[in-house]
DNA sequence: ACCCAGGCGTTCT
DNA sequence: AGAACGCATGGG
């Protein structure tokens, strides 16, 4: 898989180049973004986003000490709110609560410890979780999304792997890099969201020539 | 009038 | 362990 992996790493760099992702002000803003956007179109996310700046209520104290339906209505935009307003209530007490509010004091932590405690928050779940340690914290944590397997099945260089192991070929072909991690996922998702559809067009992919390679083996096993 | 979006938790088989 | 379902808004 490793090879599979520059091979992919590479074509879409030469395509798309530094993204510069996570798109956001600092640190807690990046885990904020992570939460209201689970299963939710980043427009819908931008807006409740700017809704809680215009309120001074990006930061973890307000949230931590907002009353809940106030929060709600300001994250009403980004969907499922009344869940999405709890998840960040909790999380935002927890950084207060165990890192004086300051979720950077974080990345001081094994890669584990840190994992498995943004896992034991309610609403952080793997990609949420690899999301906040990579783009929040700077930790080489690869993200791997709905996008990363759909991509990687089409292109056949992954098939019943689970999460877990694409995450792992991912960390290790890039050599653990967080810049080149960062990159990755973004523009897997960048590429997913205008070229490769579930009804993909491949005529101007950057991809076709890996996707062509992957149906015909697909032809060579169905014989 | 559909369909989908940068998931997660709960509740089943 | 894995599938099915609810959660909710806004844009194509």
């Amino acid at each position: 898989m490793r090879s599979s992996i520059l091979r992919l790493h590479y074509t879409l760099f030469e395509e798309y180049g530094d993204l510069g992702w996570w798109p956001a002000d600092g640190p807690f803003e990046v885990a904020v973004g992570a939460i209201l956007t689970q299963n939710t179109s980043w427009n819908n996310v931008e807006t409740a986003i700017e809704s809680l700046k215009s309120e001074g209520a990006l930061c973890p104290s307000r949230i931590a000490a907002m009353n809940m339906t106030e929060l709600e209505s300001l994250v009403r935009p980004s969907g499922f709110f009344r869940q999405k307003a709890r998840y960040l209530k909790q999380l935002a007490s927890h950084i207060e609560r165990e890192y004086s509010g300051d979720i950077t004091a974080m990345s001081s932590l094994p890669m584990e410890r840190v994992r498995a405690e943004l896992l034991s928050l309610r609403g952080v779940g793997p990609e949420t979780a690899d999301t906040i340690m990579l783009y929040a914290l700077r930790m080489p944590s690869f993200v791997v999304d709905a996008y990363t397997v759909r991509l990687l099945r089409r292109l056949g260089i992954c098939d019943g792997d689970s999460h877990a192991s694409i995450k792992a070929a991912f960390e290790e072909a890039l050599d653990r890099d967080i810049a080149k991690l960062a990159n990755a996922h973004a523009m897997i998702v960048d590429h997913c969201k205008s070229v490769c559809r579930p009804t993909p067009r491949c005529v101007l992919c950057p991809l076709r020539e890996m996707c062509s390679e992957a149906e015909k083996q697909e032809e060579r096993v169905s014989d």
